[in-house]
DNA sequence: GTCTATAGGAGGATAGAC
DNA sequence: GTCTATCCTCCTATAGAC
């Protein structure tokens, strides 16, 4: 009876307020994804949210705060998803080939890189500002960012080594080389160039995406 | 002669005025390539040319027709740089392999493609606008863009299907999606991404760009 | 055509009532 | 905490003298 006592306990108010800020991180997730941080403007997302501009700076101090909420709440998405692929068997993997236990870090690359087009296409992948913006600052001070960005980091970064090992990877590649080039398919713009040609399904683009990230545009050598 | 007289005659005043839109654009240009067009202010392009923003004006009637000219003029650099390269032979070729005549195809957009990642890392190479932005509007109304995108694609699209014709390219992708990816690597973030780890030199940087972008992530089957 | 000075507007941030 | 109304800064663009 008392062990229910024991349990941190959310007040219904608070559940409230997680709730809210649960959307308004959602809404600023689709907005990045669709115009980037710097056309983004506070005004859109009040309005996407549906309350008044003043009382997101309740919650949040600045833009590059609520921009930097949104892109850690996907950053521990991304986490999530990674530590639940790092503990499944070659069984549980869809991606399984003939050989699917010796190639399966390999596999779990595949696989990521796979659900980050997915979640690009869905217009849910936050452009990252390459660029000089005030939003590199923020979210470099940020700890939950900086701590999701390293985990995920060694989480991929493990798998990498694996693959090459397992002679699946180009061991020429730096493991650092490699780690950088999945996440730049996360902001790749040749998938907006395809989505835009509207010649390909979306299915069609993961397909295309992932065959010239793995086995490059060459033809086959055997 | 009066032959001379035939030739199209350029003023002192009118080549003055050439160069100097040529000095403008060449900042814009290097701006374009280091912030974006959004980040980019036209107080910013007046300070580097060293003339007042209102002299700007007087060249050009928008910032999106500023950034328009400098994009016009790399395009046609680009251009130039194609037509040139599809005149050579493959005893021209640096890049000459061992069965170089059958590979011209695909030496020329292996050419090509080291070609602009040189310029990326130079900071030539200014950045889309892949998003939504007031700039698409004015590159996608200009004839010279226009005409100069298409020409672009003409040619990288006949070397295309001869590398596939050749086995050198995977012919099982649409010559666009080739097209496209080869379009993406021009502004790739991963470029950035290795270049800010100060791991490696620019050379390093473009011959692992290279590789993972022809030959892919996955080690040799063979 | 080049300058200085300024208009005009967009957008981030806040004041103060409720 | 939410609202309306407003401030203030930055930036594009222009007016007008030279």
């Amino acid at each position: 009876m008392t062990a229910l006592k024991e349990l941190p306990k959310k007040s219904f108010k608070t559940q409230m307020l997680e709730a809210r800020e649960l959307a308004i991180t959602a809404s600023v997730n689709r907005l990045l994804s669709e115009k980037g941080f710097d056309a983004m403007t506070v005004d859109e997302v009040a309005a996407e949210v549906g309350i008044a501009k003043a009382s997101l700076y309740k919650h949040f101090n600045s833009k590059e705060e609520l921009a930097c909420a949104a892109m850690v709440q996907a950053m521990q998405k991304a986490q999530a998803f990674l530590e639940n692929l790092d503990q499944q068997t070659g069984a549980d993997l869809s991606q399984a080939t003939p050989n699917a236990s010796s190639s399966l870090a390999l596999n779990k690359l595949m696989a990521t890189t796979r659900w980050t087009l997915e979640l690009k296409l869905a217009g849910q992948m936050p452009t990252l500002p390459s660029q000089n913006s005030s939003l590199r600052a923020t979210l470099m001070a940020s700890r939950p960012y900086m701590d999701g960005l390293m985990q995920v980091s060694e989480l991929l970064g493990a798998w990498i080594v694996q693959a090459q090992q397992d002679g699946h990877l180009n061991p020429a590649l730096p493991p650092i080389a490699i780690l950088y080039t999945l996440f730049a398919r996360a902001c790749d713009p040749v998938v907006e160039f395809l989505k835009m040609s509207a010649l390909h399904s979306d299915d069609e683009i993961i397909e295309m995406v992932m065959t010239t990230c793995f086995a490059g545009l060459n033809a086959r050598q055997n």
